[in-house]
DNA sequence: CCCATACTGGACTAACATAGTCCCATATAG
DNA sequence: CTATATGGGACTATGTTAGTCCAGTATGGG
């Protein structure tokens, strides 16, 4: 199913709302109602996201969250990075990890690209087209190079 | 993670499996011999992929396991649709499923539209390919059309 | 100064999914 | 008839996910 879970669906839906509501802050409570998330489960994912690079917040009465960066400079690839960890198909290949089988399994480095690729297609998508799709999405035509420029966010 | 489970790894591994050894019965006992993986997990692999279109069994003495195509007309995407089931991204986006939020959700429909894009992706990639890497993988610049040729499988 | 409003950090639980094993029935070659 | 296989499914331990709640801290306004 090469599912995500529910949460990061749910972190989307938050992101999104931020994006529509750039330019001002959003209470945990203002989000909740916007979206009509459970007030608990949009707190949670909220201090996840602040402390990503994707998400600020002040704190403090009259405090709130806002987008770190314009949402057209977000990808959906670093959504699922903050939201779900460093996003990769298998065990095997998050890189670092060692697979005893590894000699009798030449699979890995085929999921490996195979991974590569959807990241790639992921990258391509911004949060700014998430939160106001167009009427056909013109990103996910992942076969044809659209030349589109990515902005990188900084890592830091 | 976007994370396919072990079983759906060990799954492809058995597979390849098959694809180098075509053309005569594999037993459950020489394919976890092969990849090393236990008796019992492979058992219970197989006996799965022997109810797909993808595998084919043979009972009783000498019996054992062939694939049911030549490796080259079985993709990526039919090996995770029998492993994972339907694959999609959200519970949203395998169509049926009603989300309540809709209202407030813009975002269902892009997920749809990704999932689509990662779909198309790993249909291009076959088992051959998966069996038998090639120095570099053709197959998983998802940018570049190369008008190869998907054999479908029979759905039935 | 005090209080209401919010974020922060983390604990906690229930429900579910996954991985892995095992057992018994059935088929078939020799 | 028996050894070798697959077929079907039950079963369990473990881990993950979703969701809630509470105590702490920062801050604006009266």
């Amino acid at each position: 199913m090469l599912r995500i879970s529910k949460l990061t669906d749910y972190g989307t839906m938050i992101l999104v709302h931020l994006a529509v509501h750039q330019g001002h802050l959003s209470s945990a409570n203002d989000v909740a109602t916007g979206t009509r998330l459970a007030l608990p489960t949009v707190q949670k994912l909220l201090k996840l996201l602040a402390r990503s690079p994707l998400v600020r917040s002040v704190r403090g009465a009259e405090g709130g969250y806002v987008l770190a960066h314009p949402p057209a400079s977000i990808s959906a690839a670093d959504i699922l990075d903050v939201l779900e960890g460093p996003l990769s198909i298998t065990e095997c290949s998050t890189a670092e990890s060692r697979c005893e089988l590894e000699d009798g399994c030449p699979v890995g480095g085929a999921w490996q690209k195979i991974n590569r690729g959807i990241r790639g297609a992921l990258g391509e998508i911004t949060l700014a087209e998430l939160a106001h799709p167009p009427r056909e999405f013109p990103l996910v035509d992942l076969s044809g190079r659209t030349g589109r420029v990515r902005h990188r966010l900084p890592t830091g």
